[in-house]
DNA sequence: CTAAAAGAACAGACTTGTCTGTTTGTTTTT
DNA sequence: AAAAACAAACAGACAAGTCTGTTCTTTTAG
């Protein structure tokens, strides 16, 4: 039996590792013992545990963006496929690995200094908000899409994090409530 | 000249440096240097960082919570009432040490096993959440007082972490637009 | 078809530094 | 003189990253 490539297992079981435990608190060495990676051949593929703090984000990034998109493309256009966001945040929060914004927790952990990873947070902020108010003006016909999509995005924030530290759904409802208010005006 | 006592001391200084540089990040040794304290000293008033941790905690909470009332106690009473929560967060994200919620902060970067830390910051959101309700039952006549706390306290923690996360302003606006059409239609 | 060469990955000891927390003994304050 | 605070060495765990050498797999050449 074949062993997938050693750089996307780092990958998965840092990700595995960072997301739950946190990234601080993950140390290289755990990753490599459960990775089953020699620490050389780690460091062949990456210069240092900051450069796999930033495939961490890229990685979970993409998986929440392929499954995000699949909601959209699930939904008829229109209104339905803005929904589709909150509907995505409650998918997530029924994962039992569930641990709110892998951005958000690591942007509270690192310093400010570590421009690889908050230059990744940032922009994946930026796009996500970008994404949404792609959504509004493709799906809802908003006075002010700008205004719209800040609205939205913030809700959607909202409800992730929110829901990560009370351990409830609660605020997923909240915010799908005030969402579909949103929506109908714009 | 006397100095203030070594407790208040470690705290303050370990208020500024948790708050700043982040919980994990911060050593005991740099809270002893800065607060100009000894180790020893410092273990006769704490048995671990974690209870300086506790502390900072509730330092944080107390300052923040006597600003909010002075804000809304400035305020008549009815929807200023309410309005002073945004109008707080505004204040907090212009003084230039804001770096958003200790609480959502800290919990991002210890474990969930941290027992004393993890009960203080539940707590405190609780009682956020509790002082937004009672706020508006007591100012506003919504038909369902829980719903429109759990909407305006939800905007509230979007407003403090989205200014924190993009350094910019925009977020509180928004927060703010929102916060007004919920008063407007409790 | 086989054997040598090359390139990955592996194993793990080691360096350097940081961290929390302990201990022992001295100085300051009251 | 008793209590509090200080100073500094120490212990032990753990961190990231380096280095040496071994094993395995694939490529290449005769």
């Amino acid at each position: 039996m074949k062993r997938r490539p050693v750089k996307e297992r780092i990958v998965e079981t840092a990700s595995e590792l960072f997301y739950k435990n946190g990234y601080n608190r993950t140390g290289i060495n755990e990753i490599l013992e459960k990775s089953g990676v020699a620490k050389a051949s780690m460091y062949q593929h990456f210069r240092s545990k900051e450069e796999i703090g930033v495939e961490y984000l890229k990685h979970m990034d993409m998986e929440a963006n392929l499954k995000l998109t699949e909601r959209i493309n699930s939904q008829p256009s229109g209104k339905a496929k803005v929904l589709a966001i909150i509907e995505h945040v409650a998918d997530f929060f029924e994962s039992d690995s569930f641990r709110g914004c892998w951005s958000l927790n690591t942007i509270a952990e690192i310093s400010q200094d570590d421009k690889l990873m908050m230059d990744e947070i940032i922009q994946q902020k930026r796009a996500m908000k970008a994404w949404v108010q792609r959504l509004v003006e493709e799906n809802l016909n908003p006075k002010n899409s700008l205004e719209t999509a800040n609205r939205l995005y913030i809700l959607y924030e909202a409800a992730l994090m929110e829901a990560r530290v009370f351990n409830e759904k609660w605020p997923i409802e909240t915010a799908r409530a005030m969402f579909q208010e949103v929506i109908e005006k714009g």
